[in-house]
DNA sequence: TATGAATGAGCATTCATTCAT
DNA sequence: TATGAATGAATGCTCATTCAT
């Protein structure tokens, strides 16, 4: 099981653990997705996961990593190709939003994940959040495209509004979440620029 | 039990027992705020609080009844003081932030609460918070102060900037809660007021 | 819980608990002696257990607790009673084996906990019954009633010789435990005394 | 795979299974010596395990059988050369602490085993291992080298000293076996000659 | 022969709740 | 009012074993 090689059939078993974790918290909620539960909806035995994941721990490391990756891969590449910050603030929102309208679930588990893991790495993850979206922002001021501010702060903001929307996505599932980008970013446009 | 009539003594062990579940909750988190843990942290036991509370349910709302209007009482006034739209938004972040600063126990306790709920009736009360919010932006832009953007996503910004504060709270106890106060102003007073 | 001070029935429940676990460990041996089997033993839910004892760790440390203390009174005054050596070690040998003849099921409960606990602390306590023992034998070298022997090889037969006996004895539960006390208390009466 | 005929090549698995086990049992204790582990550090997997032996119980047979074979092949032979019952019975106290001297892993395993599995046939088979020494003792006492003492109690002294050495070993792994050799010779033939 | 996958039973523990006193 | 005792369900986990390939 040490990740060193892993046949077809266990890709594969991983795999539809995996989706079936993503399923059981987005749809029962963290207390809910017990291995019991995710194993039911797997149509496995709770031993299996223990089996293929060594425990639950894993396994909730493994459903963080592939919807990371799935973010990632999603969204890097699309925010590194602006040439400008104010353009890389805004796909930063639209990349965000689509990810959250194509992969509902994995983002629903990964919150649910995120949220009930106070104490644990995730929570800390938010640092890591908080700096990428500093980087643009310094970036913005070194070319003069935004206005002096304080990083942090806005930084705060900008995450809110993102981390914002999943909460509400829950409510109203029709939320347009290509018009909400694309005010959001409006929003954070008119706060960051140069005054005139 | 039902909320009819208490005796003076039925509100003081009720009060005792709100506040030490505040202080467990916020002290190990949610799930560990088990009912024999607060119970010893109230120097009861834990039939007692069935007793009093007819069970965990109950207690948690009384504890967000309790929290909520401790920041109601805070806050509502002070904002409903204000004559323009932009001094009652910028009172808004100020008396937000100011509740946080002085009720860290209360609002760790409470974030705890809504985080883990999510199907409890808590998540839905996030409704109500941005309803109040765009009462104030509706009023801004008949007034003429704010441009004329779509209520919802502004408000959504509004509210998740306020709410990302805590998390940011419990990873840096020392963050300075009033200059941030005054940033996050700064940020919506830009991104509502009519454009220049 | 916290051993501080304990009601009536809670010392019965506990006794009654720490009686059925001897009976289990002592009849079924360790590994099948569960917290499930002990709590059907006692008639009780597994749960309860744990609600007296914490854990398995506590409850087996009560375990020998208690049966220490039934040892510790009937021989230690016995032993220390003696004015020469020979008879300390004489007295030792028939506590002993008085010990196992009265308390059988205490015996064997003790004997299942200390050879399954191979790295915990009971296994180290070997290390004291042989300090003692040497006591002894430094006594009566001092006196002149032994000859002069070196302590540890002569403290571990003496000490060999009592644990061998629990295992003879559930070979064969008519062994005669009065005369196999006299037996040893020869043996090594003729390997220490002072050769003629 | 009833011990009919096996090949070379199934002889070797065995082979290695078997001293993987040994090592499990020896470094880790019983409980710790699961299949998965043993399969683990042999290199292939449960399932084969039980192929070779049927399962774990007939396994642990085997290294029984494996360790006695090893103890009996070097004790045995040197015992029955002696031409005097105590020669026999030094030669019986040195072999057995060479035997400890020079398979140390293999001792321990068959401690680990006999300890853990009270109700299997080995813990009888120390009823063999007293009838040899009785044997030894009837000698000694026919041929008039030993005075006339019950011979089970004796037996059960030399034994439980022979039984005992293994456990101060894992506790003081430098301890000099061919010191203590000389000495328990010394102290059994001082209680078993005839008293002068 | 050998593997990897899968099972099912058993384990200790935690928890909200109930109830007689 | 308040307690301490007790329950029953659920949780994550480990293990020996089985079986198709």
């Amino acid at each position: 099981m040490a990740s060193g090689e892993r046949t077809f059939t266990e890709d594969a078993r991983r795999a539809q653990i995996i989706d079936c974790t993503i399923k059981a918290l987005a749809t029962l909620g963290y207390r809910q997705a017990s291995m019991a539960r995710i194993a039911e909806l797997s149509k496995i035995t709770p031993g299996l996961i223990s089996y293929h994941f060594g425990g639950k721990d894993e396994l909730i490391d493994a459903v963080v990593a592939h919807v990371v990756k799935l973010a990632t891969d999603l969204m890097v590449p699309r925010i590194l190709a602006q040439t400008t910050a104010a353009d890389a603030l805004r796909v930063y929102f639209e990349t965000n939003l689509e990810f959250m309208r194509l992969h509902r679930e994995p983002l629903l588990a990964l919150v649910e994940i995120i949220t009930h893991d106070r104490d644990g790495p995730y929570a800390k993850q938010q640092e890591t959040a908080l700096a990428d979206i500093e980087k643009v922002l310094a970036w913005g001021q070194h070319t003069g495209e935004f206005r002096d501010f304080p990083l942090r702060p806005m930084a705060i903001a900008i995450r809110g509004a993102v981390d914002a929307v999943p909460g509400h996505l829950l409510n109203d599932p029709d939320l347009d979440l290509r018009t909400l980008a694309a005010e959001l970013s409006t929003v954070f446009s008119l706060a960051t620029r140069r005054t005139p």
